[in-house]
RNA sequence: GGCGCCGUAGCCAAGUGGCUAAGGCAGCGGAUUGCAAAUCCGCCAUCGUCGGUUCGAAUCCGACCGGCGCCUCCA
């Protein structure tokens, strides 16, 4: 049984669906003003994983991520950029676009734009205006706040909290909380007609209206980032309970957030903290600043996706993580564990793991380990993997298992000395590659493993290249039969200074770039 | 000020009442290797501090110390 951890109760409950077998996910999704940075990805990375893991638990997941075309930060961004909004908004979904994809996040049903979507908006503005929760105030339409009985029990705030400290309130509202469901256009802003005038939707309403219009009244899982509970996700429940009388999303979730620690995961342009009077501080974080927090593409120069993935799962989404470049390769140190088994496993067997057929549903991947002890290993990690994921999908957690998987599967060969023809046999091999299997079943299930990852920037060299490696490797093959270690050393020394590593394993020596 | 989160080995991190506290990175020792690399084996923590509850706590409660978030349209 799969449990998931709920903002709205603060705890974790079994996960029962409002309409089994289907599942409906919601995900607040980026406003598209400037390129993405690593903080945007997390919340992707992380429903990509859920749903690919509801998929495999049996259930049938629609994933809907709202991509923000129309804002305020659009409105200024375009105006210093001198470039209409629109044209802002499809060239930074363009850019979105292409990081998640990178990441291997394609999963995600639909992208639905707020601007494609204002009936739905006004719709629903006109719904609230009726039902009395919502009130017109001179070309705008505001929430009255003192009107949702329930308001503040996703964020735990008591009621008093949240009314406002009054003090520049604009005159306008009813009350200081109260908060705007339509905004009236200044001359010059892009704007929509409607029945209060031409204007833009307030920042919560869009969610609200296109949930609604494609997963229904009321649906399983909303997402989004932890600093979205309030005001964000608040509002939406008031609005759409409000509106429709009828429970919004029964699971709330949200994952930590990024902490940057070094230069090029800056997020947002957010400082860390420059103490006051610090004068050094200050200055290094205007120069950050002036540089901007680095675009999520700069990062894939460096990284694969798959990597950054890793990283990204490598935690539990509900934990606040810190990025750092020195982070990310720790991590991919351990990923190429993982991936020089693959090659291992491809010249053992001859098959590559990237084709072994995977369950892609978690009832097809049970196997009988029968007696032998290999596999009874490989059935018992399986079964640990899925009891983390299965509590509020722990991706940590599971990738331990992971790890303790492709070390046992190791050891086999090892110890089996499946390198060496002679030593093989069909019993064992199957036995392998039941075990190869597995990992890649289980794998897919956090969107990794599943093709093979060339690392941004490596260069395997023309054919010319590698037919001149091959010949030294020859050379050195017969000088190290002919015990001239001096040579074969030098031989494999010089190439190691051009960034090529010889490994001598019993079936030959293994060349690589890099 | 209000609400809330976190503090597990050198670094990262799973575990939230009871077997020997996962795993990764780094390090050390060993097997293997002509020597390496890779792989495998072994070593490396009593869980911020203090007090309490309990037969029993890293896990529950309290205080304190230390980090951090939100309350201001950042995912």
């Amino acid at each position: 049984m799969i449990r998931v951890y709920n903002t709205l109760t603060k705890t974790k409950e079994p996960f029962e669906p409002v309409a089994p077998p289907k599942v409906g996910i919601y995900l607040c999704g980026p406003t598209v003003y400037k390129p993405s940075h690593i903080g945007h990805m997390v919340g992707p990375v992380i429903f990509d994983c859920v749903k690919r893991y509801l998929a495999y638990s049996g259930y049938d997941v629609t994933l809907i991520v709202n991509i923000t075309d129309v804002d305020d930060k659009l409105i200024n961004e375009s105006n210093a950029r001198n470039m209409p909004m629109s044209k802002l908004a499809e060239q930074m979904t363009a850019d979105y676009m292409r990081n998640i994809e990178a990441l291997g996040v394609d999963v995600i049903d639909r992208f639905p734009l707020c601007t494609a979507h204002m009936t739905d908006i006004i719709d629903l503005v006109e719904r609230l205006i009726e039902r009395g929760y919502a009130y017109a105030s001179e070309g705008d339409v505001y929430f009255d706040i003192t009107k949702a009985a329930e308001y503040g029990k996703l964020s735990h705030r008591p009621a008093d909290t949240l009314m406002g400290e009054g003090g520049g309130m604009a005159q306008r509202k009813r009350n200081a909380a109260d908060f705007a469901l339509w905004k009236s256009a200044k001359p010059g802003e892009p704007s929509w007609e409607s029945p209060w005038g031409p204007g833009r939707p307030g920042w919560h309403i869009e969610c609200s209206a296109m949930s609604r219009a494609l997963l229904g009244d009321t649906f399983d899982i909303h997402g989004g980032g932890l600093d979205l509970v309030f005001p964000h996700h608040e509002n939406e429940i008031a609005q759409s309970e409000s509106a429709t009388g009828k429970p919004y999303a029964k699971y709330w979730m949200h994952n930590g957030l990024m902490q940057a620690s070094d230069e090029l995961g800056k997020v947002g342009g957010r400082q860390t903290r420059a103490r006051e009077g610090d004068l050094a501080s200050q200055e290094e974080g205007k120069i950050s600043k002036s540089k901007g927090s680095s675009a999520f593409s700069e990062m894939l120069q460096n990284f694969s996706g798959e990597t950054i993935r890793f990283f990204l799962l490598s935690t539990h989404y509900r934990r606040p993580i810190d990025f750092s470049e020195g982070r990310i390769q720790e991590v991919e140190t351990g990923l190429e564990t993982f991936y020089r088994f693959f090659k291992r496993f491809e010249r053992v067997t001859g098959e590559s793991f990237y084709s072994l057929p995977a369950a892609t549903l978690r009832r097809d991947g049970e196997f009988a380990p029968g007696d032998d002890p290999l596999l009874k290993t490989v059935a018992e990690l399986r079964a640990r993997f899925l009891e983390a994921m299965d509590d509020d999908f722990n991706s940590g957690g599971g990738i331990g298992a992971l790890f303790d998987l492709v070390r046992i599967l190791n050891k086999y060969v090892d110890e089996q000395h499946l390198e060496q023809p002679a030593k093989q046999d069909a019993q064992k091999l199957a036995a392998l590659r039941q075990g190869a299997t597995t990992l890649r079943e289980l794998g897919l299930t956090l969107g990794i493993f599943r093709t093979p990852v060339e690392a941004p920037g490596s260069d395997q060299g023309s054919e010319l290249v590698g037919k001149l490696l091959e010949l030294f490797v020859a050379i050195r093959t017969e000088a190290r039969k002919n015990k001239d270690f001096a040579m074969a050393d030098r031989i494999r020394n010089g190439l190691a200074q051009l960034g090529v590593t010889l490994e001598d394993r019993p079936g030959g020596t293994e060349w690589t770039i890099g």
